[in-house]
DNA sequence: ACAAAAGTGTTGTGTATACACCCATGG
DNA sequence: CCATGGGTGTATACACAACACTTTTGT
């Protein structure tokens, strides 16, 4: 075993996902050195060992970094490696899924025009294999936010039951949930819980706002 | 940032499952260097560039190295990292989950003295945060084995569904499956289908005996 | 009064659990 | 013919999806 044995490259990616105008997007950020430099890609970096306390911080970072906002919903999903994924050398990503309403990326995108929200219907073509990553952090949020409040990372608090239905058709990929089983489920399972106000703003009658009761919930049934 | 921010040790660790005199048991080697040296410890090593392909690969490898044996089950779990979890550095370690039968241990085992197979309720001290890894191992096992053939990976096939029922039951931590219910679902879900054989060494009636119909099948339904 | 959106009941269908029962084989 | 383990049927309770219905608000 000779000393280049050791010299694996470790880096971040993180995949911000967010729901924009009805559609799930995901942030990208030009990158700004080579390989791939100004194309769109995955917010990620290098581990650095000096400052980060686990590759979790280095997604904090990175997130920091390229949005100027902290306290996202953070969850490791998977570590891609190999010689041939990154040109530079055997490389190793280690991959994180974030979550975030739209309305905390509003502000901060406009300060760095390199963070752009982009459509997953409308995805540019990626670097290294970010589609990969991508998609494996779709799939764990239509898995697992069929069975978890998962989905509930996507907006702002407080919520209507309808905006929360609404965001888990999308997340899902699923047309139409039943609206009274979606209820009943989010109650039972007391995965909710109403706050002091409703909302005023949405012509019909007004609507009790709700937030979650502890974190992302996980159970057992599907939603 | 300076030249140690990209000195990270790489390395795969694997938790090897097995079913033992009908206790969850996992492979530990004695360590062959330090640090912890000749304390035992999962299966691991350090990921080589030049020999290994991915990190799927030095999983491999190193099983290889430490059985004698190929072709286990195995699934990425999780990776773990920071610069205090080994006195050498800043790490990354990308552990696996591997499943196998006992009968397949049983053999190569004697030959190589270094490996033991030791029941999860009776583990010694392990070193780094190996017990960390293994404890999620141990979860995944419990988790996706609810609604998944992933602990059909602890036996032989064919198997008789009562053996396959009383893996279930040990691998999920579940004192008693109802037998009719457990019957149905595996083949209504068509997850496995009959080899054209019966067990005969029992005492009582024959059994039929099955195999898995394609790998793990994952379904929606619990066990 | 009407439209729009929130929120609740009701009902048929399916699924799970628990348990009892029958079958085949060896001694 | 009894003990042992394999294998099947059923009844009750529960959960779910679909759909209709009632309630509250703005115009």
């Amino acid at each position: 075993m000779n000393a280049a044995d050791h010299k694996q490259i470790v880096t971040v990616d993180v995949v911000l996902l967010t729901l924009r105008e009805g559609r799930l997007a995901v942030g990208l950020v030009a990158r700004e050195n080579p390989p791939f430099k100004a194309q769109m890609a995955l917010i990620g970096g290098y581990v650095r060992s000096a400052e980060d306390d686990s590759a979790e911080a280095t997604a904090t970072r990175v997130l920091r970094e390229k949005t100027g906002l902290e306290g996202f919903f953070l969850e490791q999903l998977a570590t891609f490696s190999g010689p041939d994924r990154d040109p530079r050398g055997w490389s190793v990503s280690i991959a994180y899924l974030a979550l975030t309403p739209w309305s905390r990326l509003g502000g901060p995108v406009s300060r760095d025009a390199r963070l752009k929200v982009v459509p997953v219907e409308a995805l540019p073509d990626l670097p290294f294999d970010h589609g990969q990553i991508l998609a494996a952090a779709l799939e764990r949020l239509r898995g697992k936010g069929a069975y978890s409040t998962l989905p509930a990372g996507l907006i702002d608090e407080p919520f209507t039951l309808t905006e929360l239905q609404k965001v888990y058709e999308v997340a899902l990929g699923q047309p139409r949930l039943d609206k009274s089983s979606f209820r009943r489920k989010l109650t039972e399972l007391n995965l909710v819980e109403p706050v002091g106000a409703r909302r005023t703003d949405t012509g019909g009658r007004q609507a009790q706002l709700y937030r979650l009761k502890s974190g992302v919930g996980v159970f057992d049934r599907r939603i």
